[in-house]
DNA sequence: GGAACTCGCCAC
DNA sequence: AAACGTGGCGAGTTCC
């Protein structure tokens, strides 16, 4: 598998956004120092009080006794699995591709037993500790960061980051957020800023399909493609935007079913995650009320039985009906360009991204027809940071771009600049590049967040369009 | 003692 | 027929 910028176009992208970049990665980010260590320090003083109390345990000394002379290592997962699949013989629900029994969060969580969930913990907070504020302190010079970002690494030619990774900072897992975001900082009397596409992705994928059902979805903002599926899947007569259970069915679907079916999932994978991961119901056996996560007044088992499905082996024929309707009715014309897409590609032996780049060679059918669209998506981000960046040093701002996360853009602004960059990014992302694209045949839209002066990371808001 | 591997887990 | 796309990185393990 092969991929080149085959037009001029296509190398004056990344003959431009490389130069911008290598100018985020000259800047960098400020970092605190003190309180990377304060904070490591702390994380080690848990780590160290939930390791002794694990070591503690008739659990810890079984696994120990039963890895005869090595060391025993609760950080082995060879070890773990070893002693939970061979020596406890416990039959493994989850096996790793090599065909070993897992050992990962949702494999430990689903055996239900103390040590492990106290294994887990530790874990998360190593994760914390290990990976992110310990690279801070390692790649540091004179208390900024300066992440690597990479255009010629992606088989997509997306974008990677490294050295520190500035691409995967937690942010979903809160405790994580606050703890890494925490470390991370603007100038001093400056603030930071994030310009966040709404769903780029599934906005430059309509841009192949041109689905008409999804164009409607992108084009009318009262619509909600998710809302609408989730209504569907979890069968919910009266979607209430303000109740926290249809909240987080809502996030369940968007995440378990409508971004991997675009991915290339099918109903059978994503019936498990919908219910069991997400809804918290047992994988074997009917469902007995009272089961699963809270469900408007009752619980999701409750409701699920009193619309007639009570295992998972029921809810699946469900889902697989609603997985007809989504490819056979409701985005007909997106499931027709997949395969006129994947049929072409079988007879040319390549497929074209919209900006200029080819991608040849052997290629899995979810491969063809995904990877034109990260390239694209990722490549409207790039082109308006470089617009961006020459904005700014040609206005001579002293607001600088620190970074980029495939569909984003982070500033360290100065305060007085605030106003200005935040309209001229709006232009630039939303305006000047479709005016320049013309094959972009959708709205696109961006949500800014900003922190306060001086505030880390961690607090970021939300900056009202005005 | 280091390269290459597996596994787990963070992001989009 | 098959069945979730793209990365980076830490720890443990295996091989040379």
């Amino acid at each position: 598998m092969q991929i080149n910028p085959n037009t001029s176009e296509a190398y004056k992208l990344l003959h431009n956004g490389v130069l911008a970049l290598s100018r985020a990665e000259q800047q960098g980010i400020r970092i605190d120092l003190d309180y990377c260590n304060k904070a490591k320090e702390e994380l080690t003083t848990r780590i160290d009080s939930l390791e002794k109390a694990l070591y503690d345990t008739n659990f810890y000394r079984h696994w120990s006794h039963s890895i005869g002379n090595k060391k025993p290592n609760i950080y082995s997962n060879t070890q773990l699995s070893h002693y939970l699949y061979k020596t406890k013989k416990i039959e493994p629900v989850f096996t790793t591709k090599s065909g070993q029994g897992s050992t990962d969060e949702e494999a430990l969580t689903e055996l239900n037993i103390p040590e492990l969930n106290d294994l887990l913990a530790i874990r998360r907070l190593k994760k914390v500790r290990d990976t992110y504020l310990e690279a801070f302190l390692r790649e540091q010079v004179n208390g900024y960061i300066h992440p690597s970002f990479n255009l010629h690494l992606v088989k997509t030619f997306r974008s990677s980051s490294d050295s520190p990774n500035f691409q995967n900072i937690p942010k979903r897992d809160k405790e994580a957020m606050k703890i890494v975001r925490q470390a991370l900082f603007p100038r001093e009397g400056h603030l930071l800023m994030e310009a966040d596409y709404s769903g780029l992705e599934v906005r430059i994928a309509a841009c192949f399909h041109k689905d008409p059902v999804m164009l409607r979805y992108i084009n009318d903002t009262t619509t909600d493609m998710h809302r609408d599926m989730a209504k569907q899947l979890f069968l919910i007569d009266q979607f209430n935007p303000d109740e926290p259970t249809h909240k987080l069915l809502r996030a369940a679907t968007k995440n378990g079913f409508v971004f991997p079916e675009f991915y290339g999932s099918w109903y059978k994978n994503c019936a498990v995650g919908l219910v069991c991961s997400w809804g918290k119901l047992p994988r074997t056996g009917k469902w007995k009320a009272g089961q699963g996560i809270k469900f408007e007044n009752t619980y999701l088992a409750d409701h699920l039985i009193s619309k007639g499905y009570n295992s998972l082996e029921k809810y699946m024929l469900h889902v697989k009906e609603v997985e007809n309707d989504f490819w056979g009715v409701r985005f007909k014309e997106y499931a027709k360009w997949k395969e006129r897409h994947w049929k072409a590609y079988q007879k040319s032996g390549y497929i074209d991204l919209k900006t200029g780049f080819r991608c040849y060679g052997v290629m899995a059918k979810n491969d063809v027809i995904n990877y034109p669209v990260q390239g694209s998506a990722f490549h409207c981000n790039l082109w308006a940071l470089t617009q961006l960046d020459k904005f700014l040093r040609e206005h001579d701002y002293d607001t600088r771009i620190i970074g980029q996360i495939h569909d984003s853009i982070v500033l360290d602004v100065h305060p007085d600049e605030l106003q200005r960059v935040s309209k001229i990014i709006r232009r630039i992302t939303c305006k000047e590049l479709p005016a320049t694209w013309e094959w972009i045949n959708v709205p696109l839209d961006v949500e800014i967040d900003i922190g306060k002066v001086d505030a880390s990371w961690a607090e970021m808001e939300k900056m009202e369009e005005n």
